[in-house]
DNA sequence: CGCAACCTTGAGACAGTTCAAAGCTAGTGG
DNA sequence: CCACTAGCTTTGAACTGTCTCAAGGTTGCG
């Protein structure tokens, strides 16, 4: 029983709604898009993956997972074994801690698109999107001026609540207003940017 | 080291957005809602709080509190202080299994409130919102005939990213639909309800 | 090279917003 | 017990940001 290290394609889906799993899949490299579908046929991208994230915390203590889990590019997975993982719980109670830190940081996030989807306009999500990307960026060892997107203008779209269009056109005009240089899914930050939409 | 049972009047805040504390607090009675507020002054309803759930997960383990928390009615707390918590989980695995459970039932509202926000006209936020109200009042003992909202009408618009002008016009164009009854903070069902988004 | 998917851009439409005024409700103090 | 007040709710009218639809340009892959 020991931690398995795997790779997969761009498109594959790596966890399925409602899925009930034995094992904690952990993304070593590569991005993927957490794919929420409703009963209705609507479909909305809660959340973005990238190294180091936890793909399926849902499925944890015979929990379901809540999103189908896609991938964005070529990605290693580490997946560890529900077995190994209660392991280790018990000779490091401090594990339990961490992965209920997990669960509130996904949270955090939620809660927080959920403010930008209620009261921000097109500009400041796009903004916020942006500069969470850089943020992430920064933390990971990168430099925080150029961001790559691992996801089309569509998905952009459909996790911040805008049509694909709006997405297209905000973008230039924040490249009109200087504020970034936008080439295909690099985008460059040319002056700091300071959503209104702030963490804290 | 016991748990201690608390009462406070509406409008009370039963916990402060980044405060770290050493005690969990259950509601046993009334209403509260979570106010996310944003640097820019900006402020979100994240989620409204009914008896037996959890107000304040985030602060475990040292964590913070991700929203303030303000009363709707008078309410009765159960506030059970770290320490005992942890002795309860030493002799119970499960407490703690518990507790992640609950942070994952958290998330997935916030998802499907993401989902709300980012894809749902006006009528569909209602329509929701009300389902969501009418199915908690079933599993409490409820006959999910009526709802009784604990909030205003400026609170439900602001949870579901609306004006709260929208919110009245939208009630009233339901009302004209036979699909409800809408008296003052009362609302009782004509119709089944049958939300486009439906969990799943 | 050709196809398919993605991206951009324009024009028009519309849902929901803002602003404002008037009606209603519940709590307060005399 | 009633008058008063502050905040909540409703409703109207005008406005606007974003959507939809559609056409053309671009990219990348087989």
């Amino acid at each position: 029983m020991q931690p398995q290290a795997i790779t997969r394609n761009a498109g594959t889906t790596i966890a399925r709604q409602h899925e009930v799993t034995s094992a904690l899949q952990i993304l070593r490299s590569g991005a993927a898009k957490a794919v929420l579908q409703a009963a209705c046929g609507a479909e909305h991208i809660s959340a973005f993956y990238f190294p180091g994230d936890i793909i399926n915390l849902g499925t944890l203590e015979g929990g379901r997972q809540q999103a189908s889990v896609v991938l964005l590019s070529a990605a290693s997975l580490c997946r560890i074994p529900q077995p190994l993982l209660q392991a280790h719980m018990q000779h490091n109670p401090a594990l339990a801690t961490a992965l209920l830190q997990a669960a509130m940081q996904e949270l955090r996030q939620a809660n927080w698109l959920g403010v930008l989807l209620s009261q921000g306009s097109a500009q400041e999500r796009l903004l916020f999107f942006i500069h969470t990307l850089a943020q992430r960026d920064l933390k990971t060892g990168g430099s925080g001026a150029y961001v790559h997107l691992a996801m089309s203008r569509r998905d952009v779209a459909n996790h911040l609540g805008l049509a694909a269009a709006t997405v297209s056109r905000t973008l230039a005009h924040l490249e009109e207003q200087g504020l970034l240089h936008c080439s295909g899914r690099t985008i460059t930050l040319l002056k700091e940017i300071s959503p209104r939409h702030n963490f804290s």
